[in-house]
DNA sequence: CTCATAGTACGAGAGTCATCGTAGTTTGAC
DNA sequence: GTCAAACTACGATGACTCTCGTACTATGAG
């Protein structure tokens, strides 16, 4: 029901939440997938902006824009085109203003637990 | 398909995860959910166990039992029978040791946001 | 024993979610 | 213009989830 097929033609936005509109529930949903906390940490660590593609994901090509959009939606990334590639970043500064550590510390667990599984 | 048939009749324990199989993505969808994170901040400012009836939700007493499950099978609650009540109680120290500061900077998170939402 | 209280088990319904494949669009390179 | 690469839209499917009501069990008070 969402208007997707209103994208203008030669249109390259994307629809961003308002720092006010983002949520602490869809944050923590978003994260609460492997896929995505997955993508999350290496959106963390990359020092640019980084293309869809080049994630290496365990999932189809459909499944990952799905991932992605979520991500987006829920205020965590943004996203921009830059010529066929979508460039993807963290949203850290807002994250830090809405959600103070919140980022960090998940980030840290997640290294944390992927260090205690052998990841 | 989980036996929960199998509780014994007289029995008084429930089934908690060890600290070495919390997992992350767990913990961050069981506060993804809003019933279950005003729980658990309620939790974060008692300074006694609470019975599950003291919480007053919008949901019934069934689906206030499913979600208790779910954050007791998460890690982030424990809890044990007190005569007919089920007292909670949250595990900071197991969370704390495993996702340092994880749980501090939700809690900060969900008060903010409640705050400017007008909560 | 009787009864009220607190919580559980079970089954069901509506909704959401993760996943995929196929077909299509957009862009830049040649 | 042609082509490949990157991503999207759509529809489908199976799984999971939140919700409920009803019936049930367990406990403690009287």
């Amino acid at each position: 029901m969402t208007p997707r097929t209103q994208t203008p033609p030669t249109g390259r936005e994307l629809e961003h939440p308002a720092p006010e509109e983002i949520r602490l529930e869809e944050v923590l949903h978003a994260l609460s997938d492997p896929v995505r906390l997955r993508i999350v940490r290496v959106l963390a660590v990359a020092r640019e902006d980084l293309a869809c593609s080049g994630f290496d994901l365990p999932v189809s090509k459909s499944t990952t824009t799905h991932h992605f959009r979520v991500l987006r939606e829920s205020g965590l990334i943004h996203q921009c085109y830059r010529g066929t590639a979508k460039m993807s970043t963290l949203r850290r500064d807002d994250l830090e203003r809405l959600f103070p550590g919140l980022l960090g510390s998940v980030l840290t667990a997640a290294d944390r637990q992927a260090e205690r599984l052998g990841g």
